[in-house]
DNA sequence: AATAGTGGGTTTCTAAAAGAAACCAGGTAT
DNA sequence: ATACCTGGTTTCTTTTAGAAACCCACTATT
């Protein structure tokens, strides 16, 4: 059976969807608020090494793409509290997964980059 | 508890990981690698869209990663067949999913982003 | 003998994106 | 007056992505 959408055809929209989600960012970001709502300095501090301008571009996305949902409180200074959104939900444990096969699986790519250098070291000895 | 290697702290080398899979077309390699070996061409063209140097460059982070087995045959013109290893199988389903995920809720992803916009242009009438 | 085609890439060049750092607004506390 | 808070935007520089052309070794065609 065959999909209607096959993210394999270049013109399919869902290219768009994939590579928005396969983003570093955006899977921190989503593992983060699947856990609970959070603000958008929370956020930035949680993520240590994203700078403001691409987790605000980060958010935009996901909040244009319905995975998650920008509320702001007219507190002082204001307050704006970012949340995942059902949809957003239903993929945060995908995403999540990935960031959880990354620090399990660290060490194995680490042992497997080294056997590449090495070897390619002794290839292209000049 | 607490992960050796956490994602979420800056210096981690689980970040480079992360930055490594969470990649269009690492997905969309290891989605069909996972399936069976493939050659060089053979990927491009179901990979539609792809250019030769970013497949090749991909390929190669791949191998050297230890996710993917490069093997070269000398016959004429050469072949060379790429196949996933057990490390990159391990991490084959989930990236699966997060292009199955794409392909199965385009049409919200879509919905959401026309409310949006059309909100936005509400908002934003100079 | 010259030309075209094959697989599997690399090189070159340009347009787009990422990232670091500075800036801003509106308000509070010192 | 000055410094600090949140939640961003702007500017500038460095990477990266992507399109297109090229390359090599070899074969098959004219």
């Amino acid at each position: 059976m065959k999909h209607a959408y096959d993210v394999y055809a270049q013109a399919c929209p869902t290219r768009v969807v994939l590579d928005r989600l396969a983003d570093k960012w955006i899977v921190l970001i989503l593992g983060l608020l699947g856990e609970q709502p959070m603000r958008f300095n929370q956020l930035r501090r949680e993520i240590q090494g994203v700078s403001q301008k691409v987790l605000s571009q980060a958010l935009k996305k996901l909040e244009r793409d319905g995975l998650v949902h920008r509320q702001a409180f007219a507190t002082v200074p204001v307050t704006v509290e970012y949340s995942i959104t059902p949809l957003g939900r239903s993929l945060a444990s995908t995403v999540s997964e990935l960031a959880r096969w990354a620090e399990a699986n660290i060490e194995s790519v680490i042992a497997a980059q080294q056997s590449y250098d090495a070897a390619e070291l002794r290839r292209g000895e000049s």
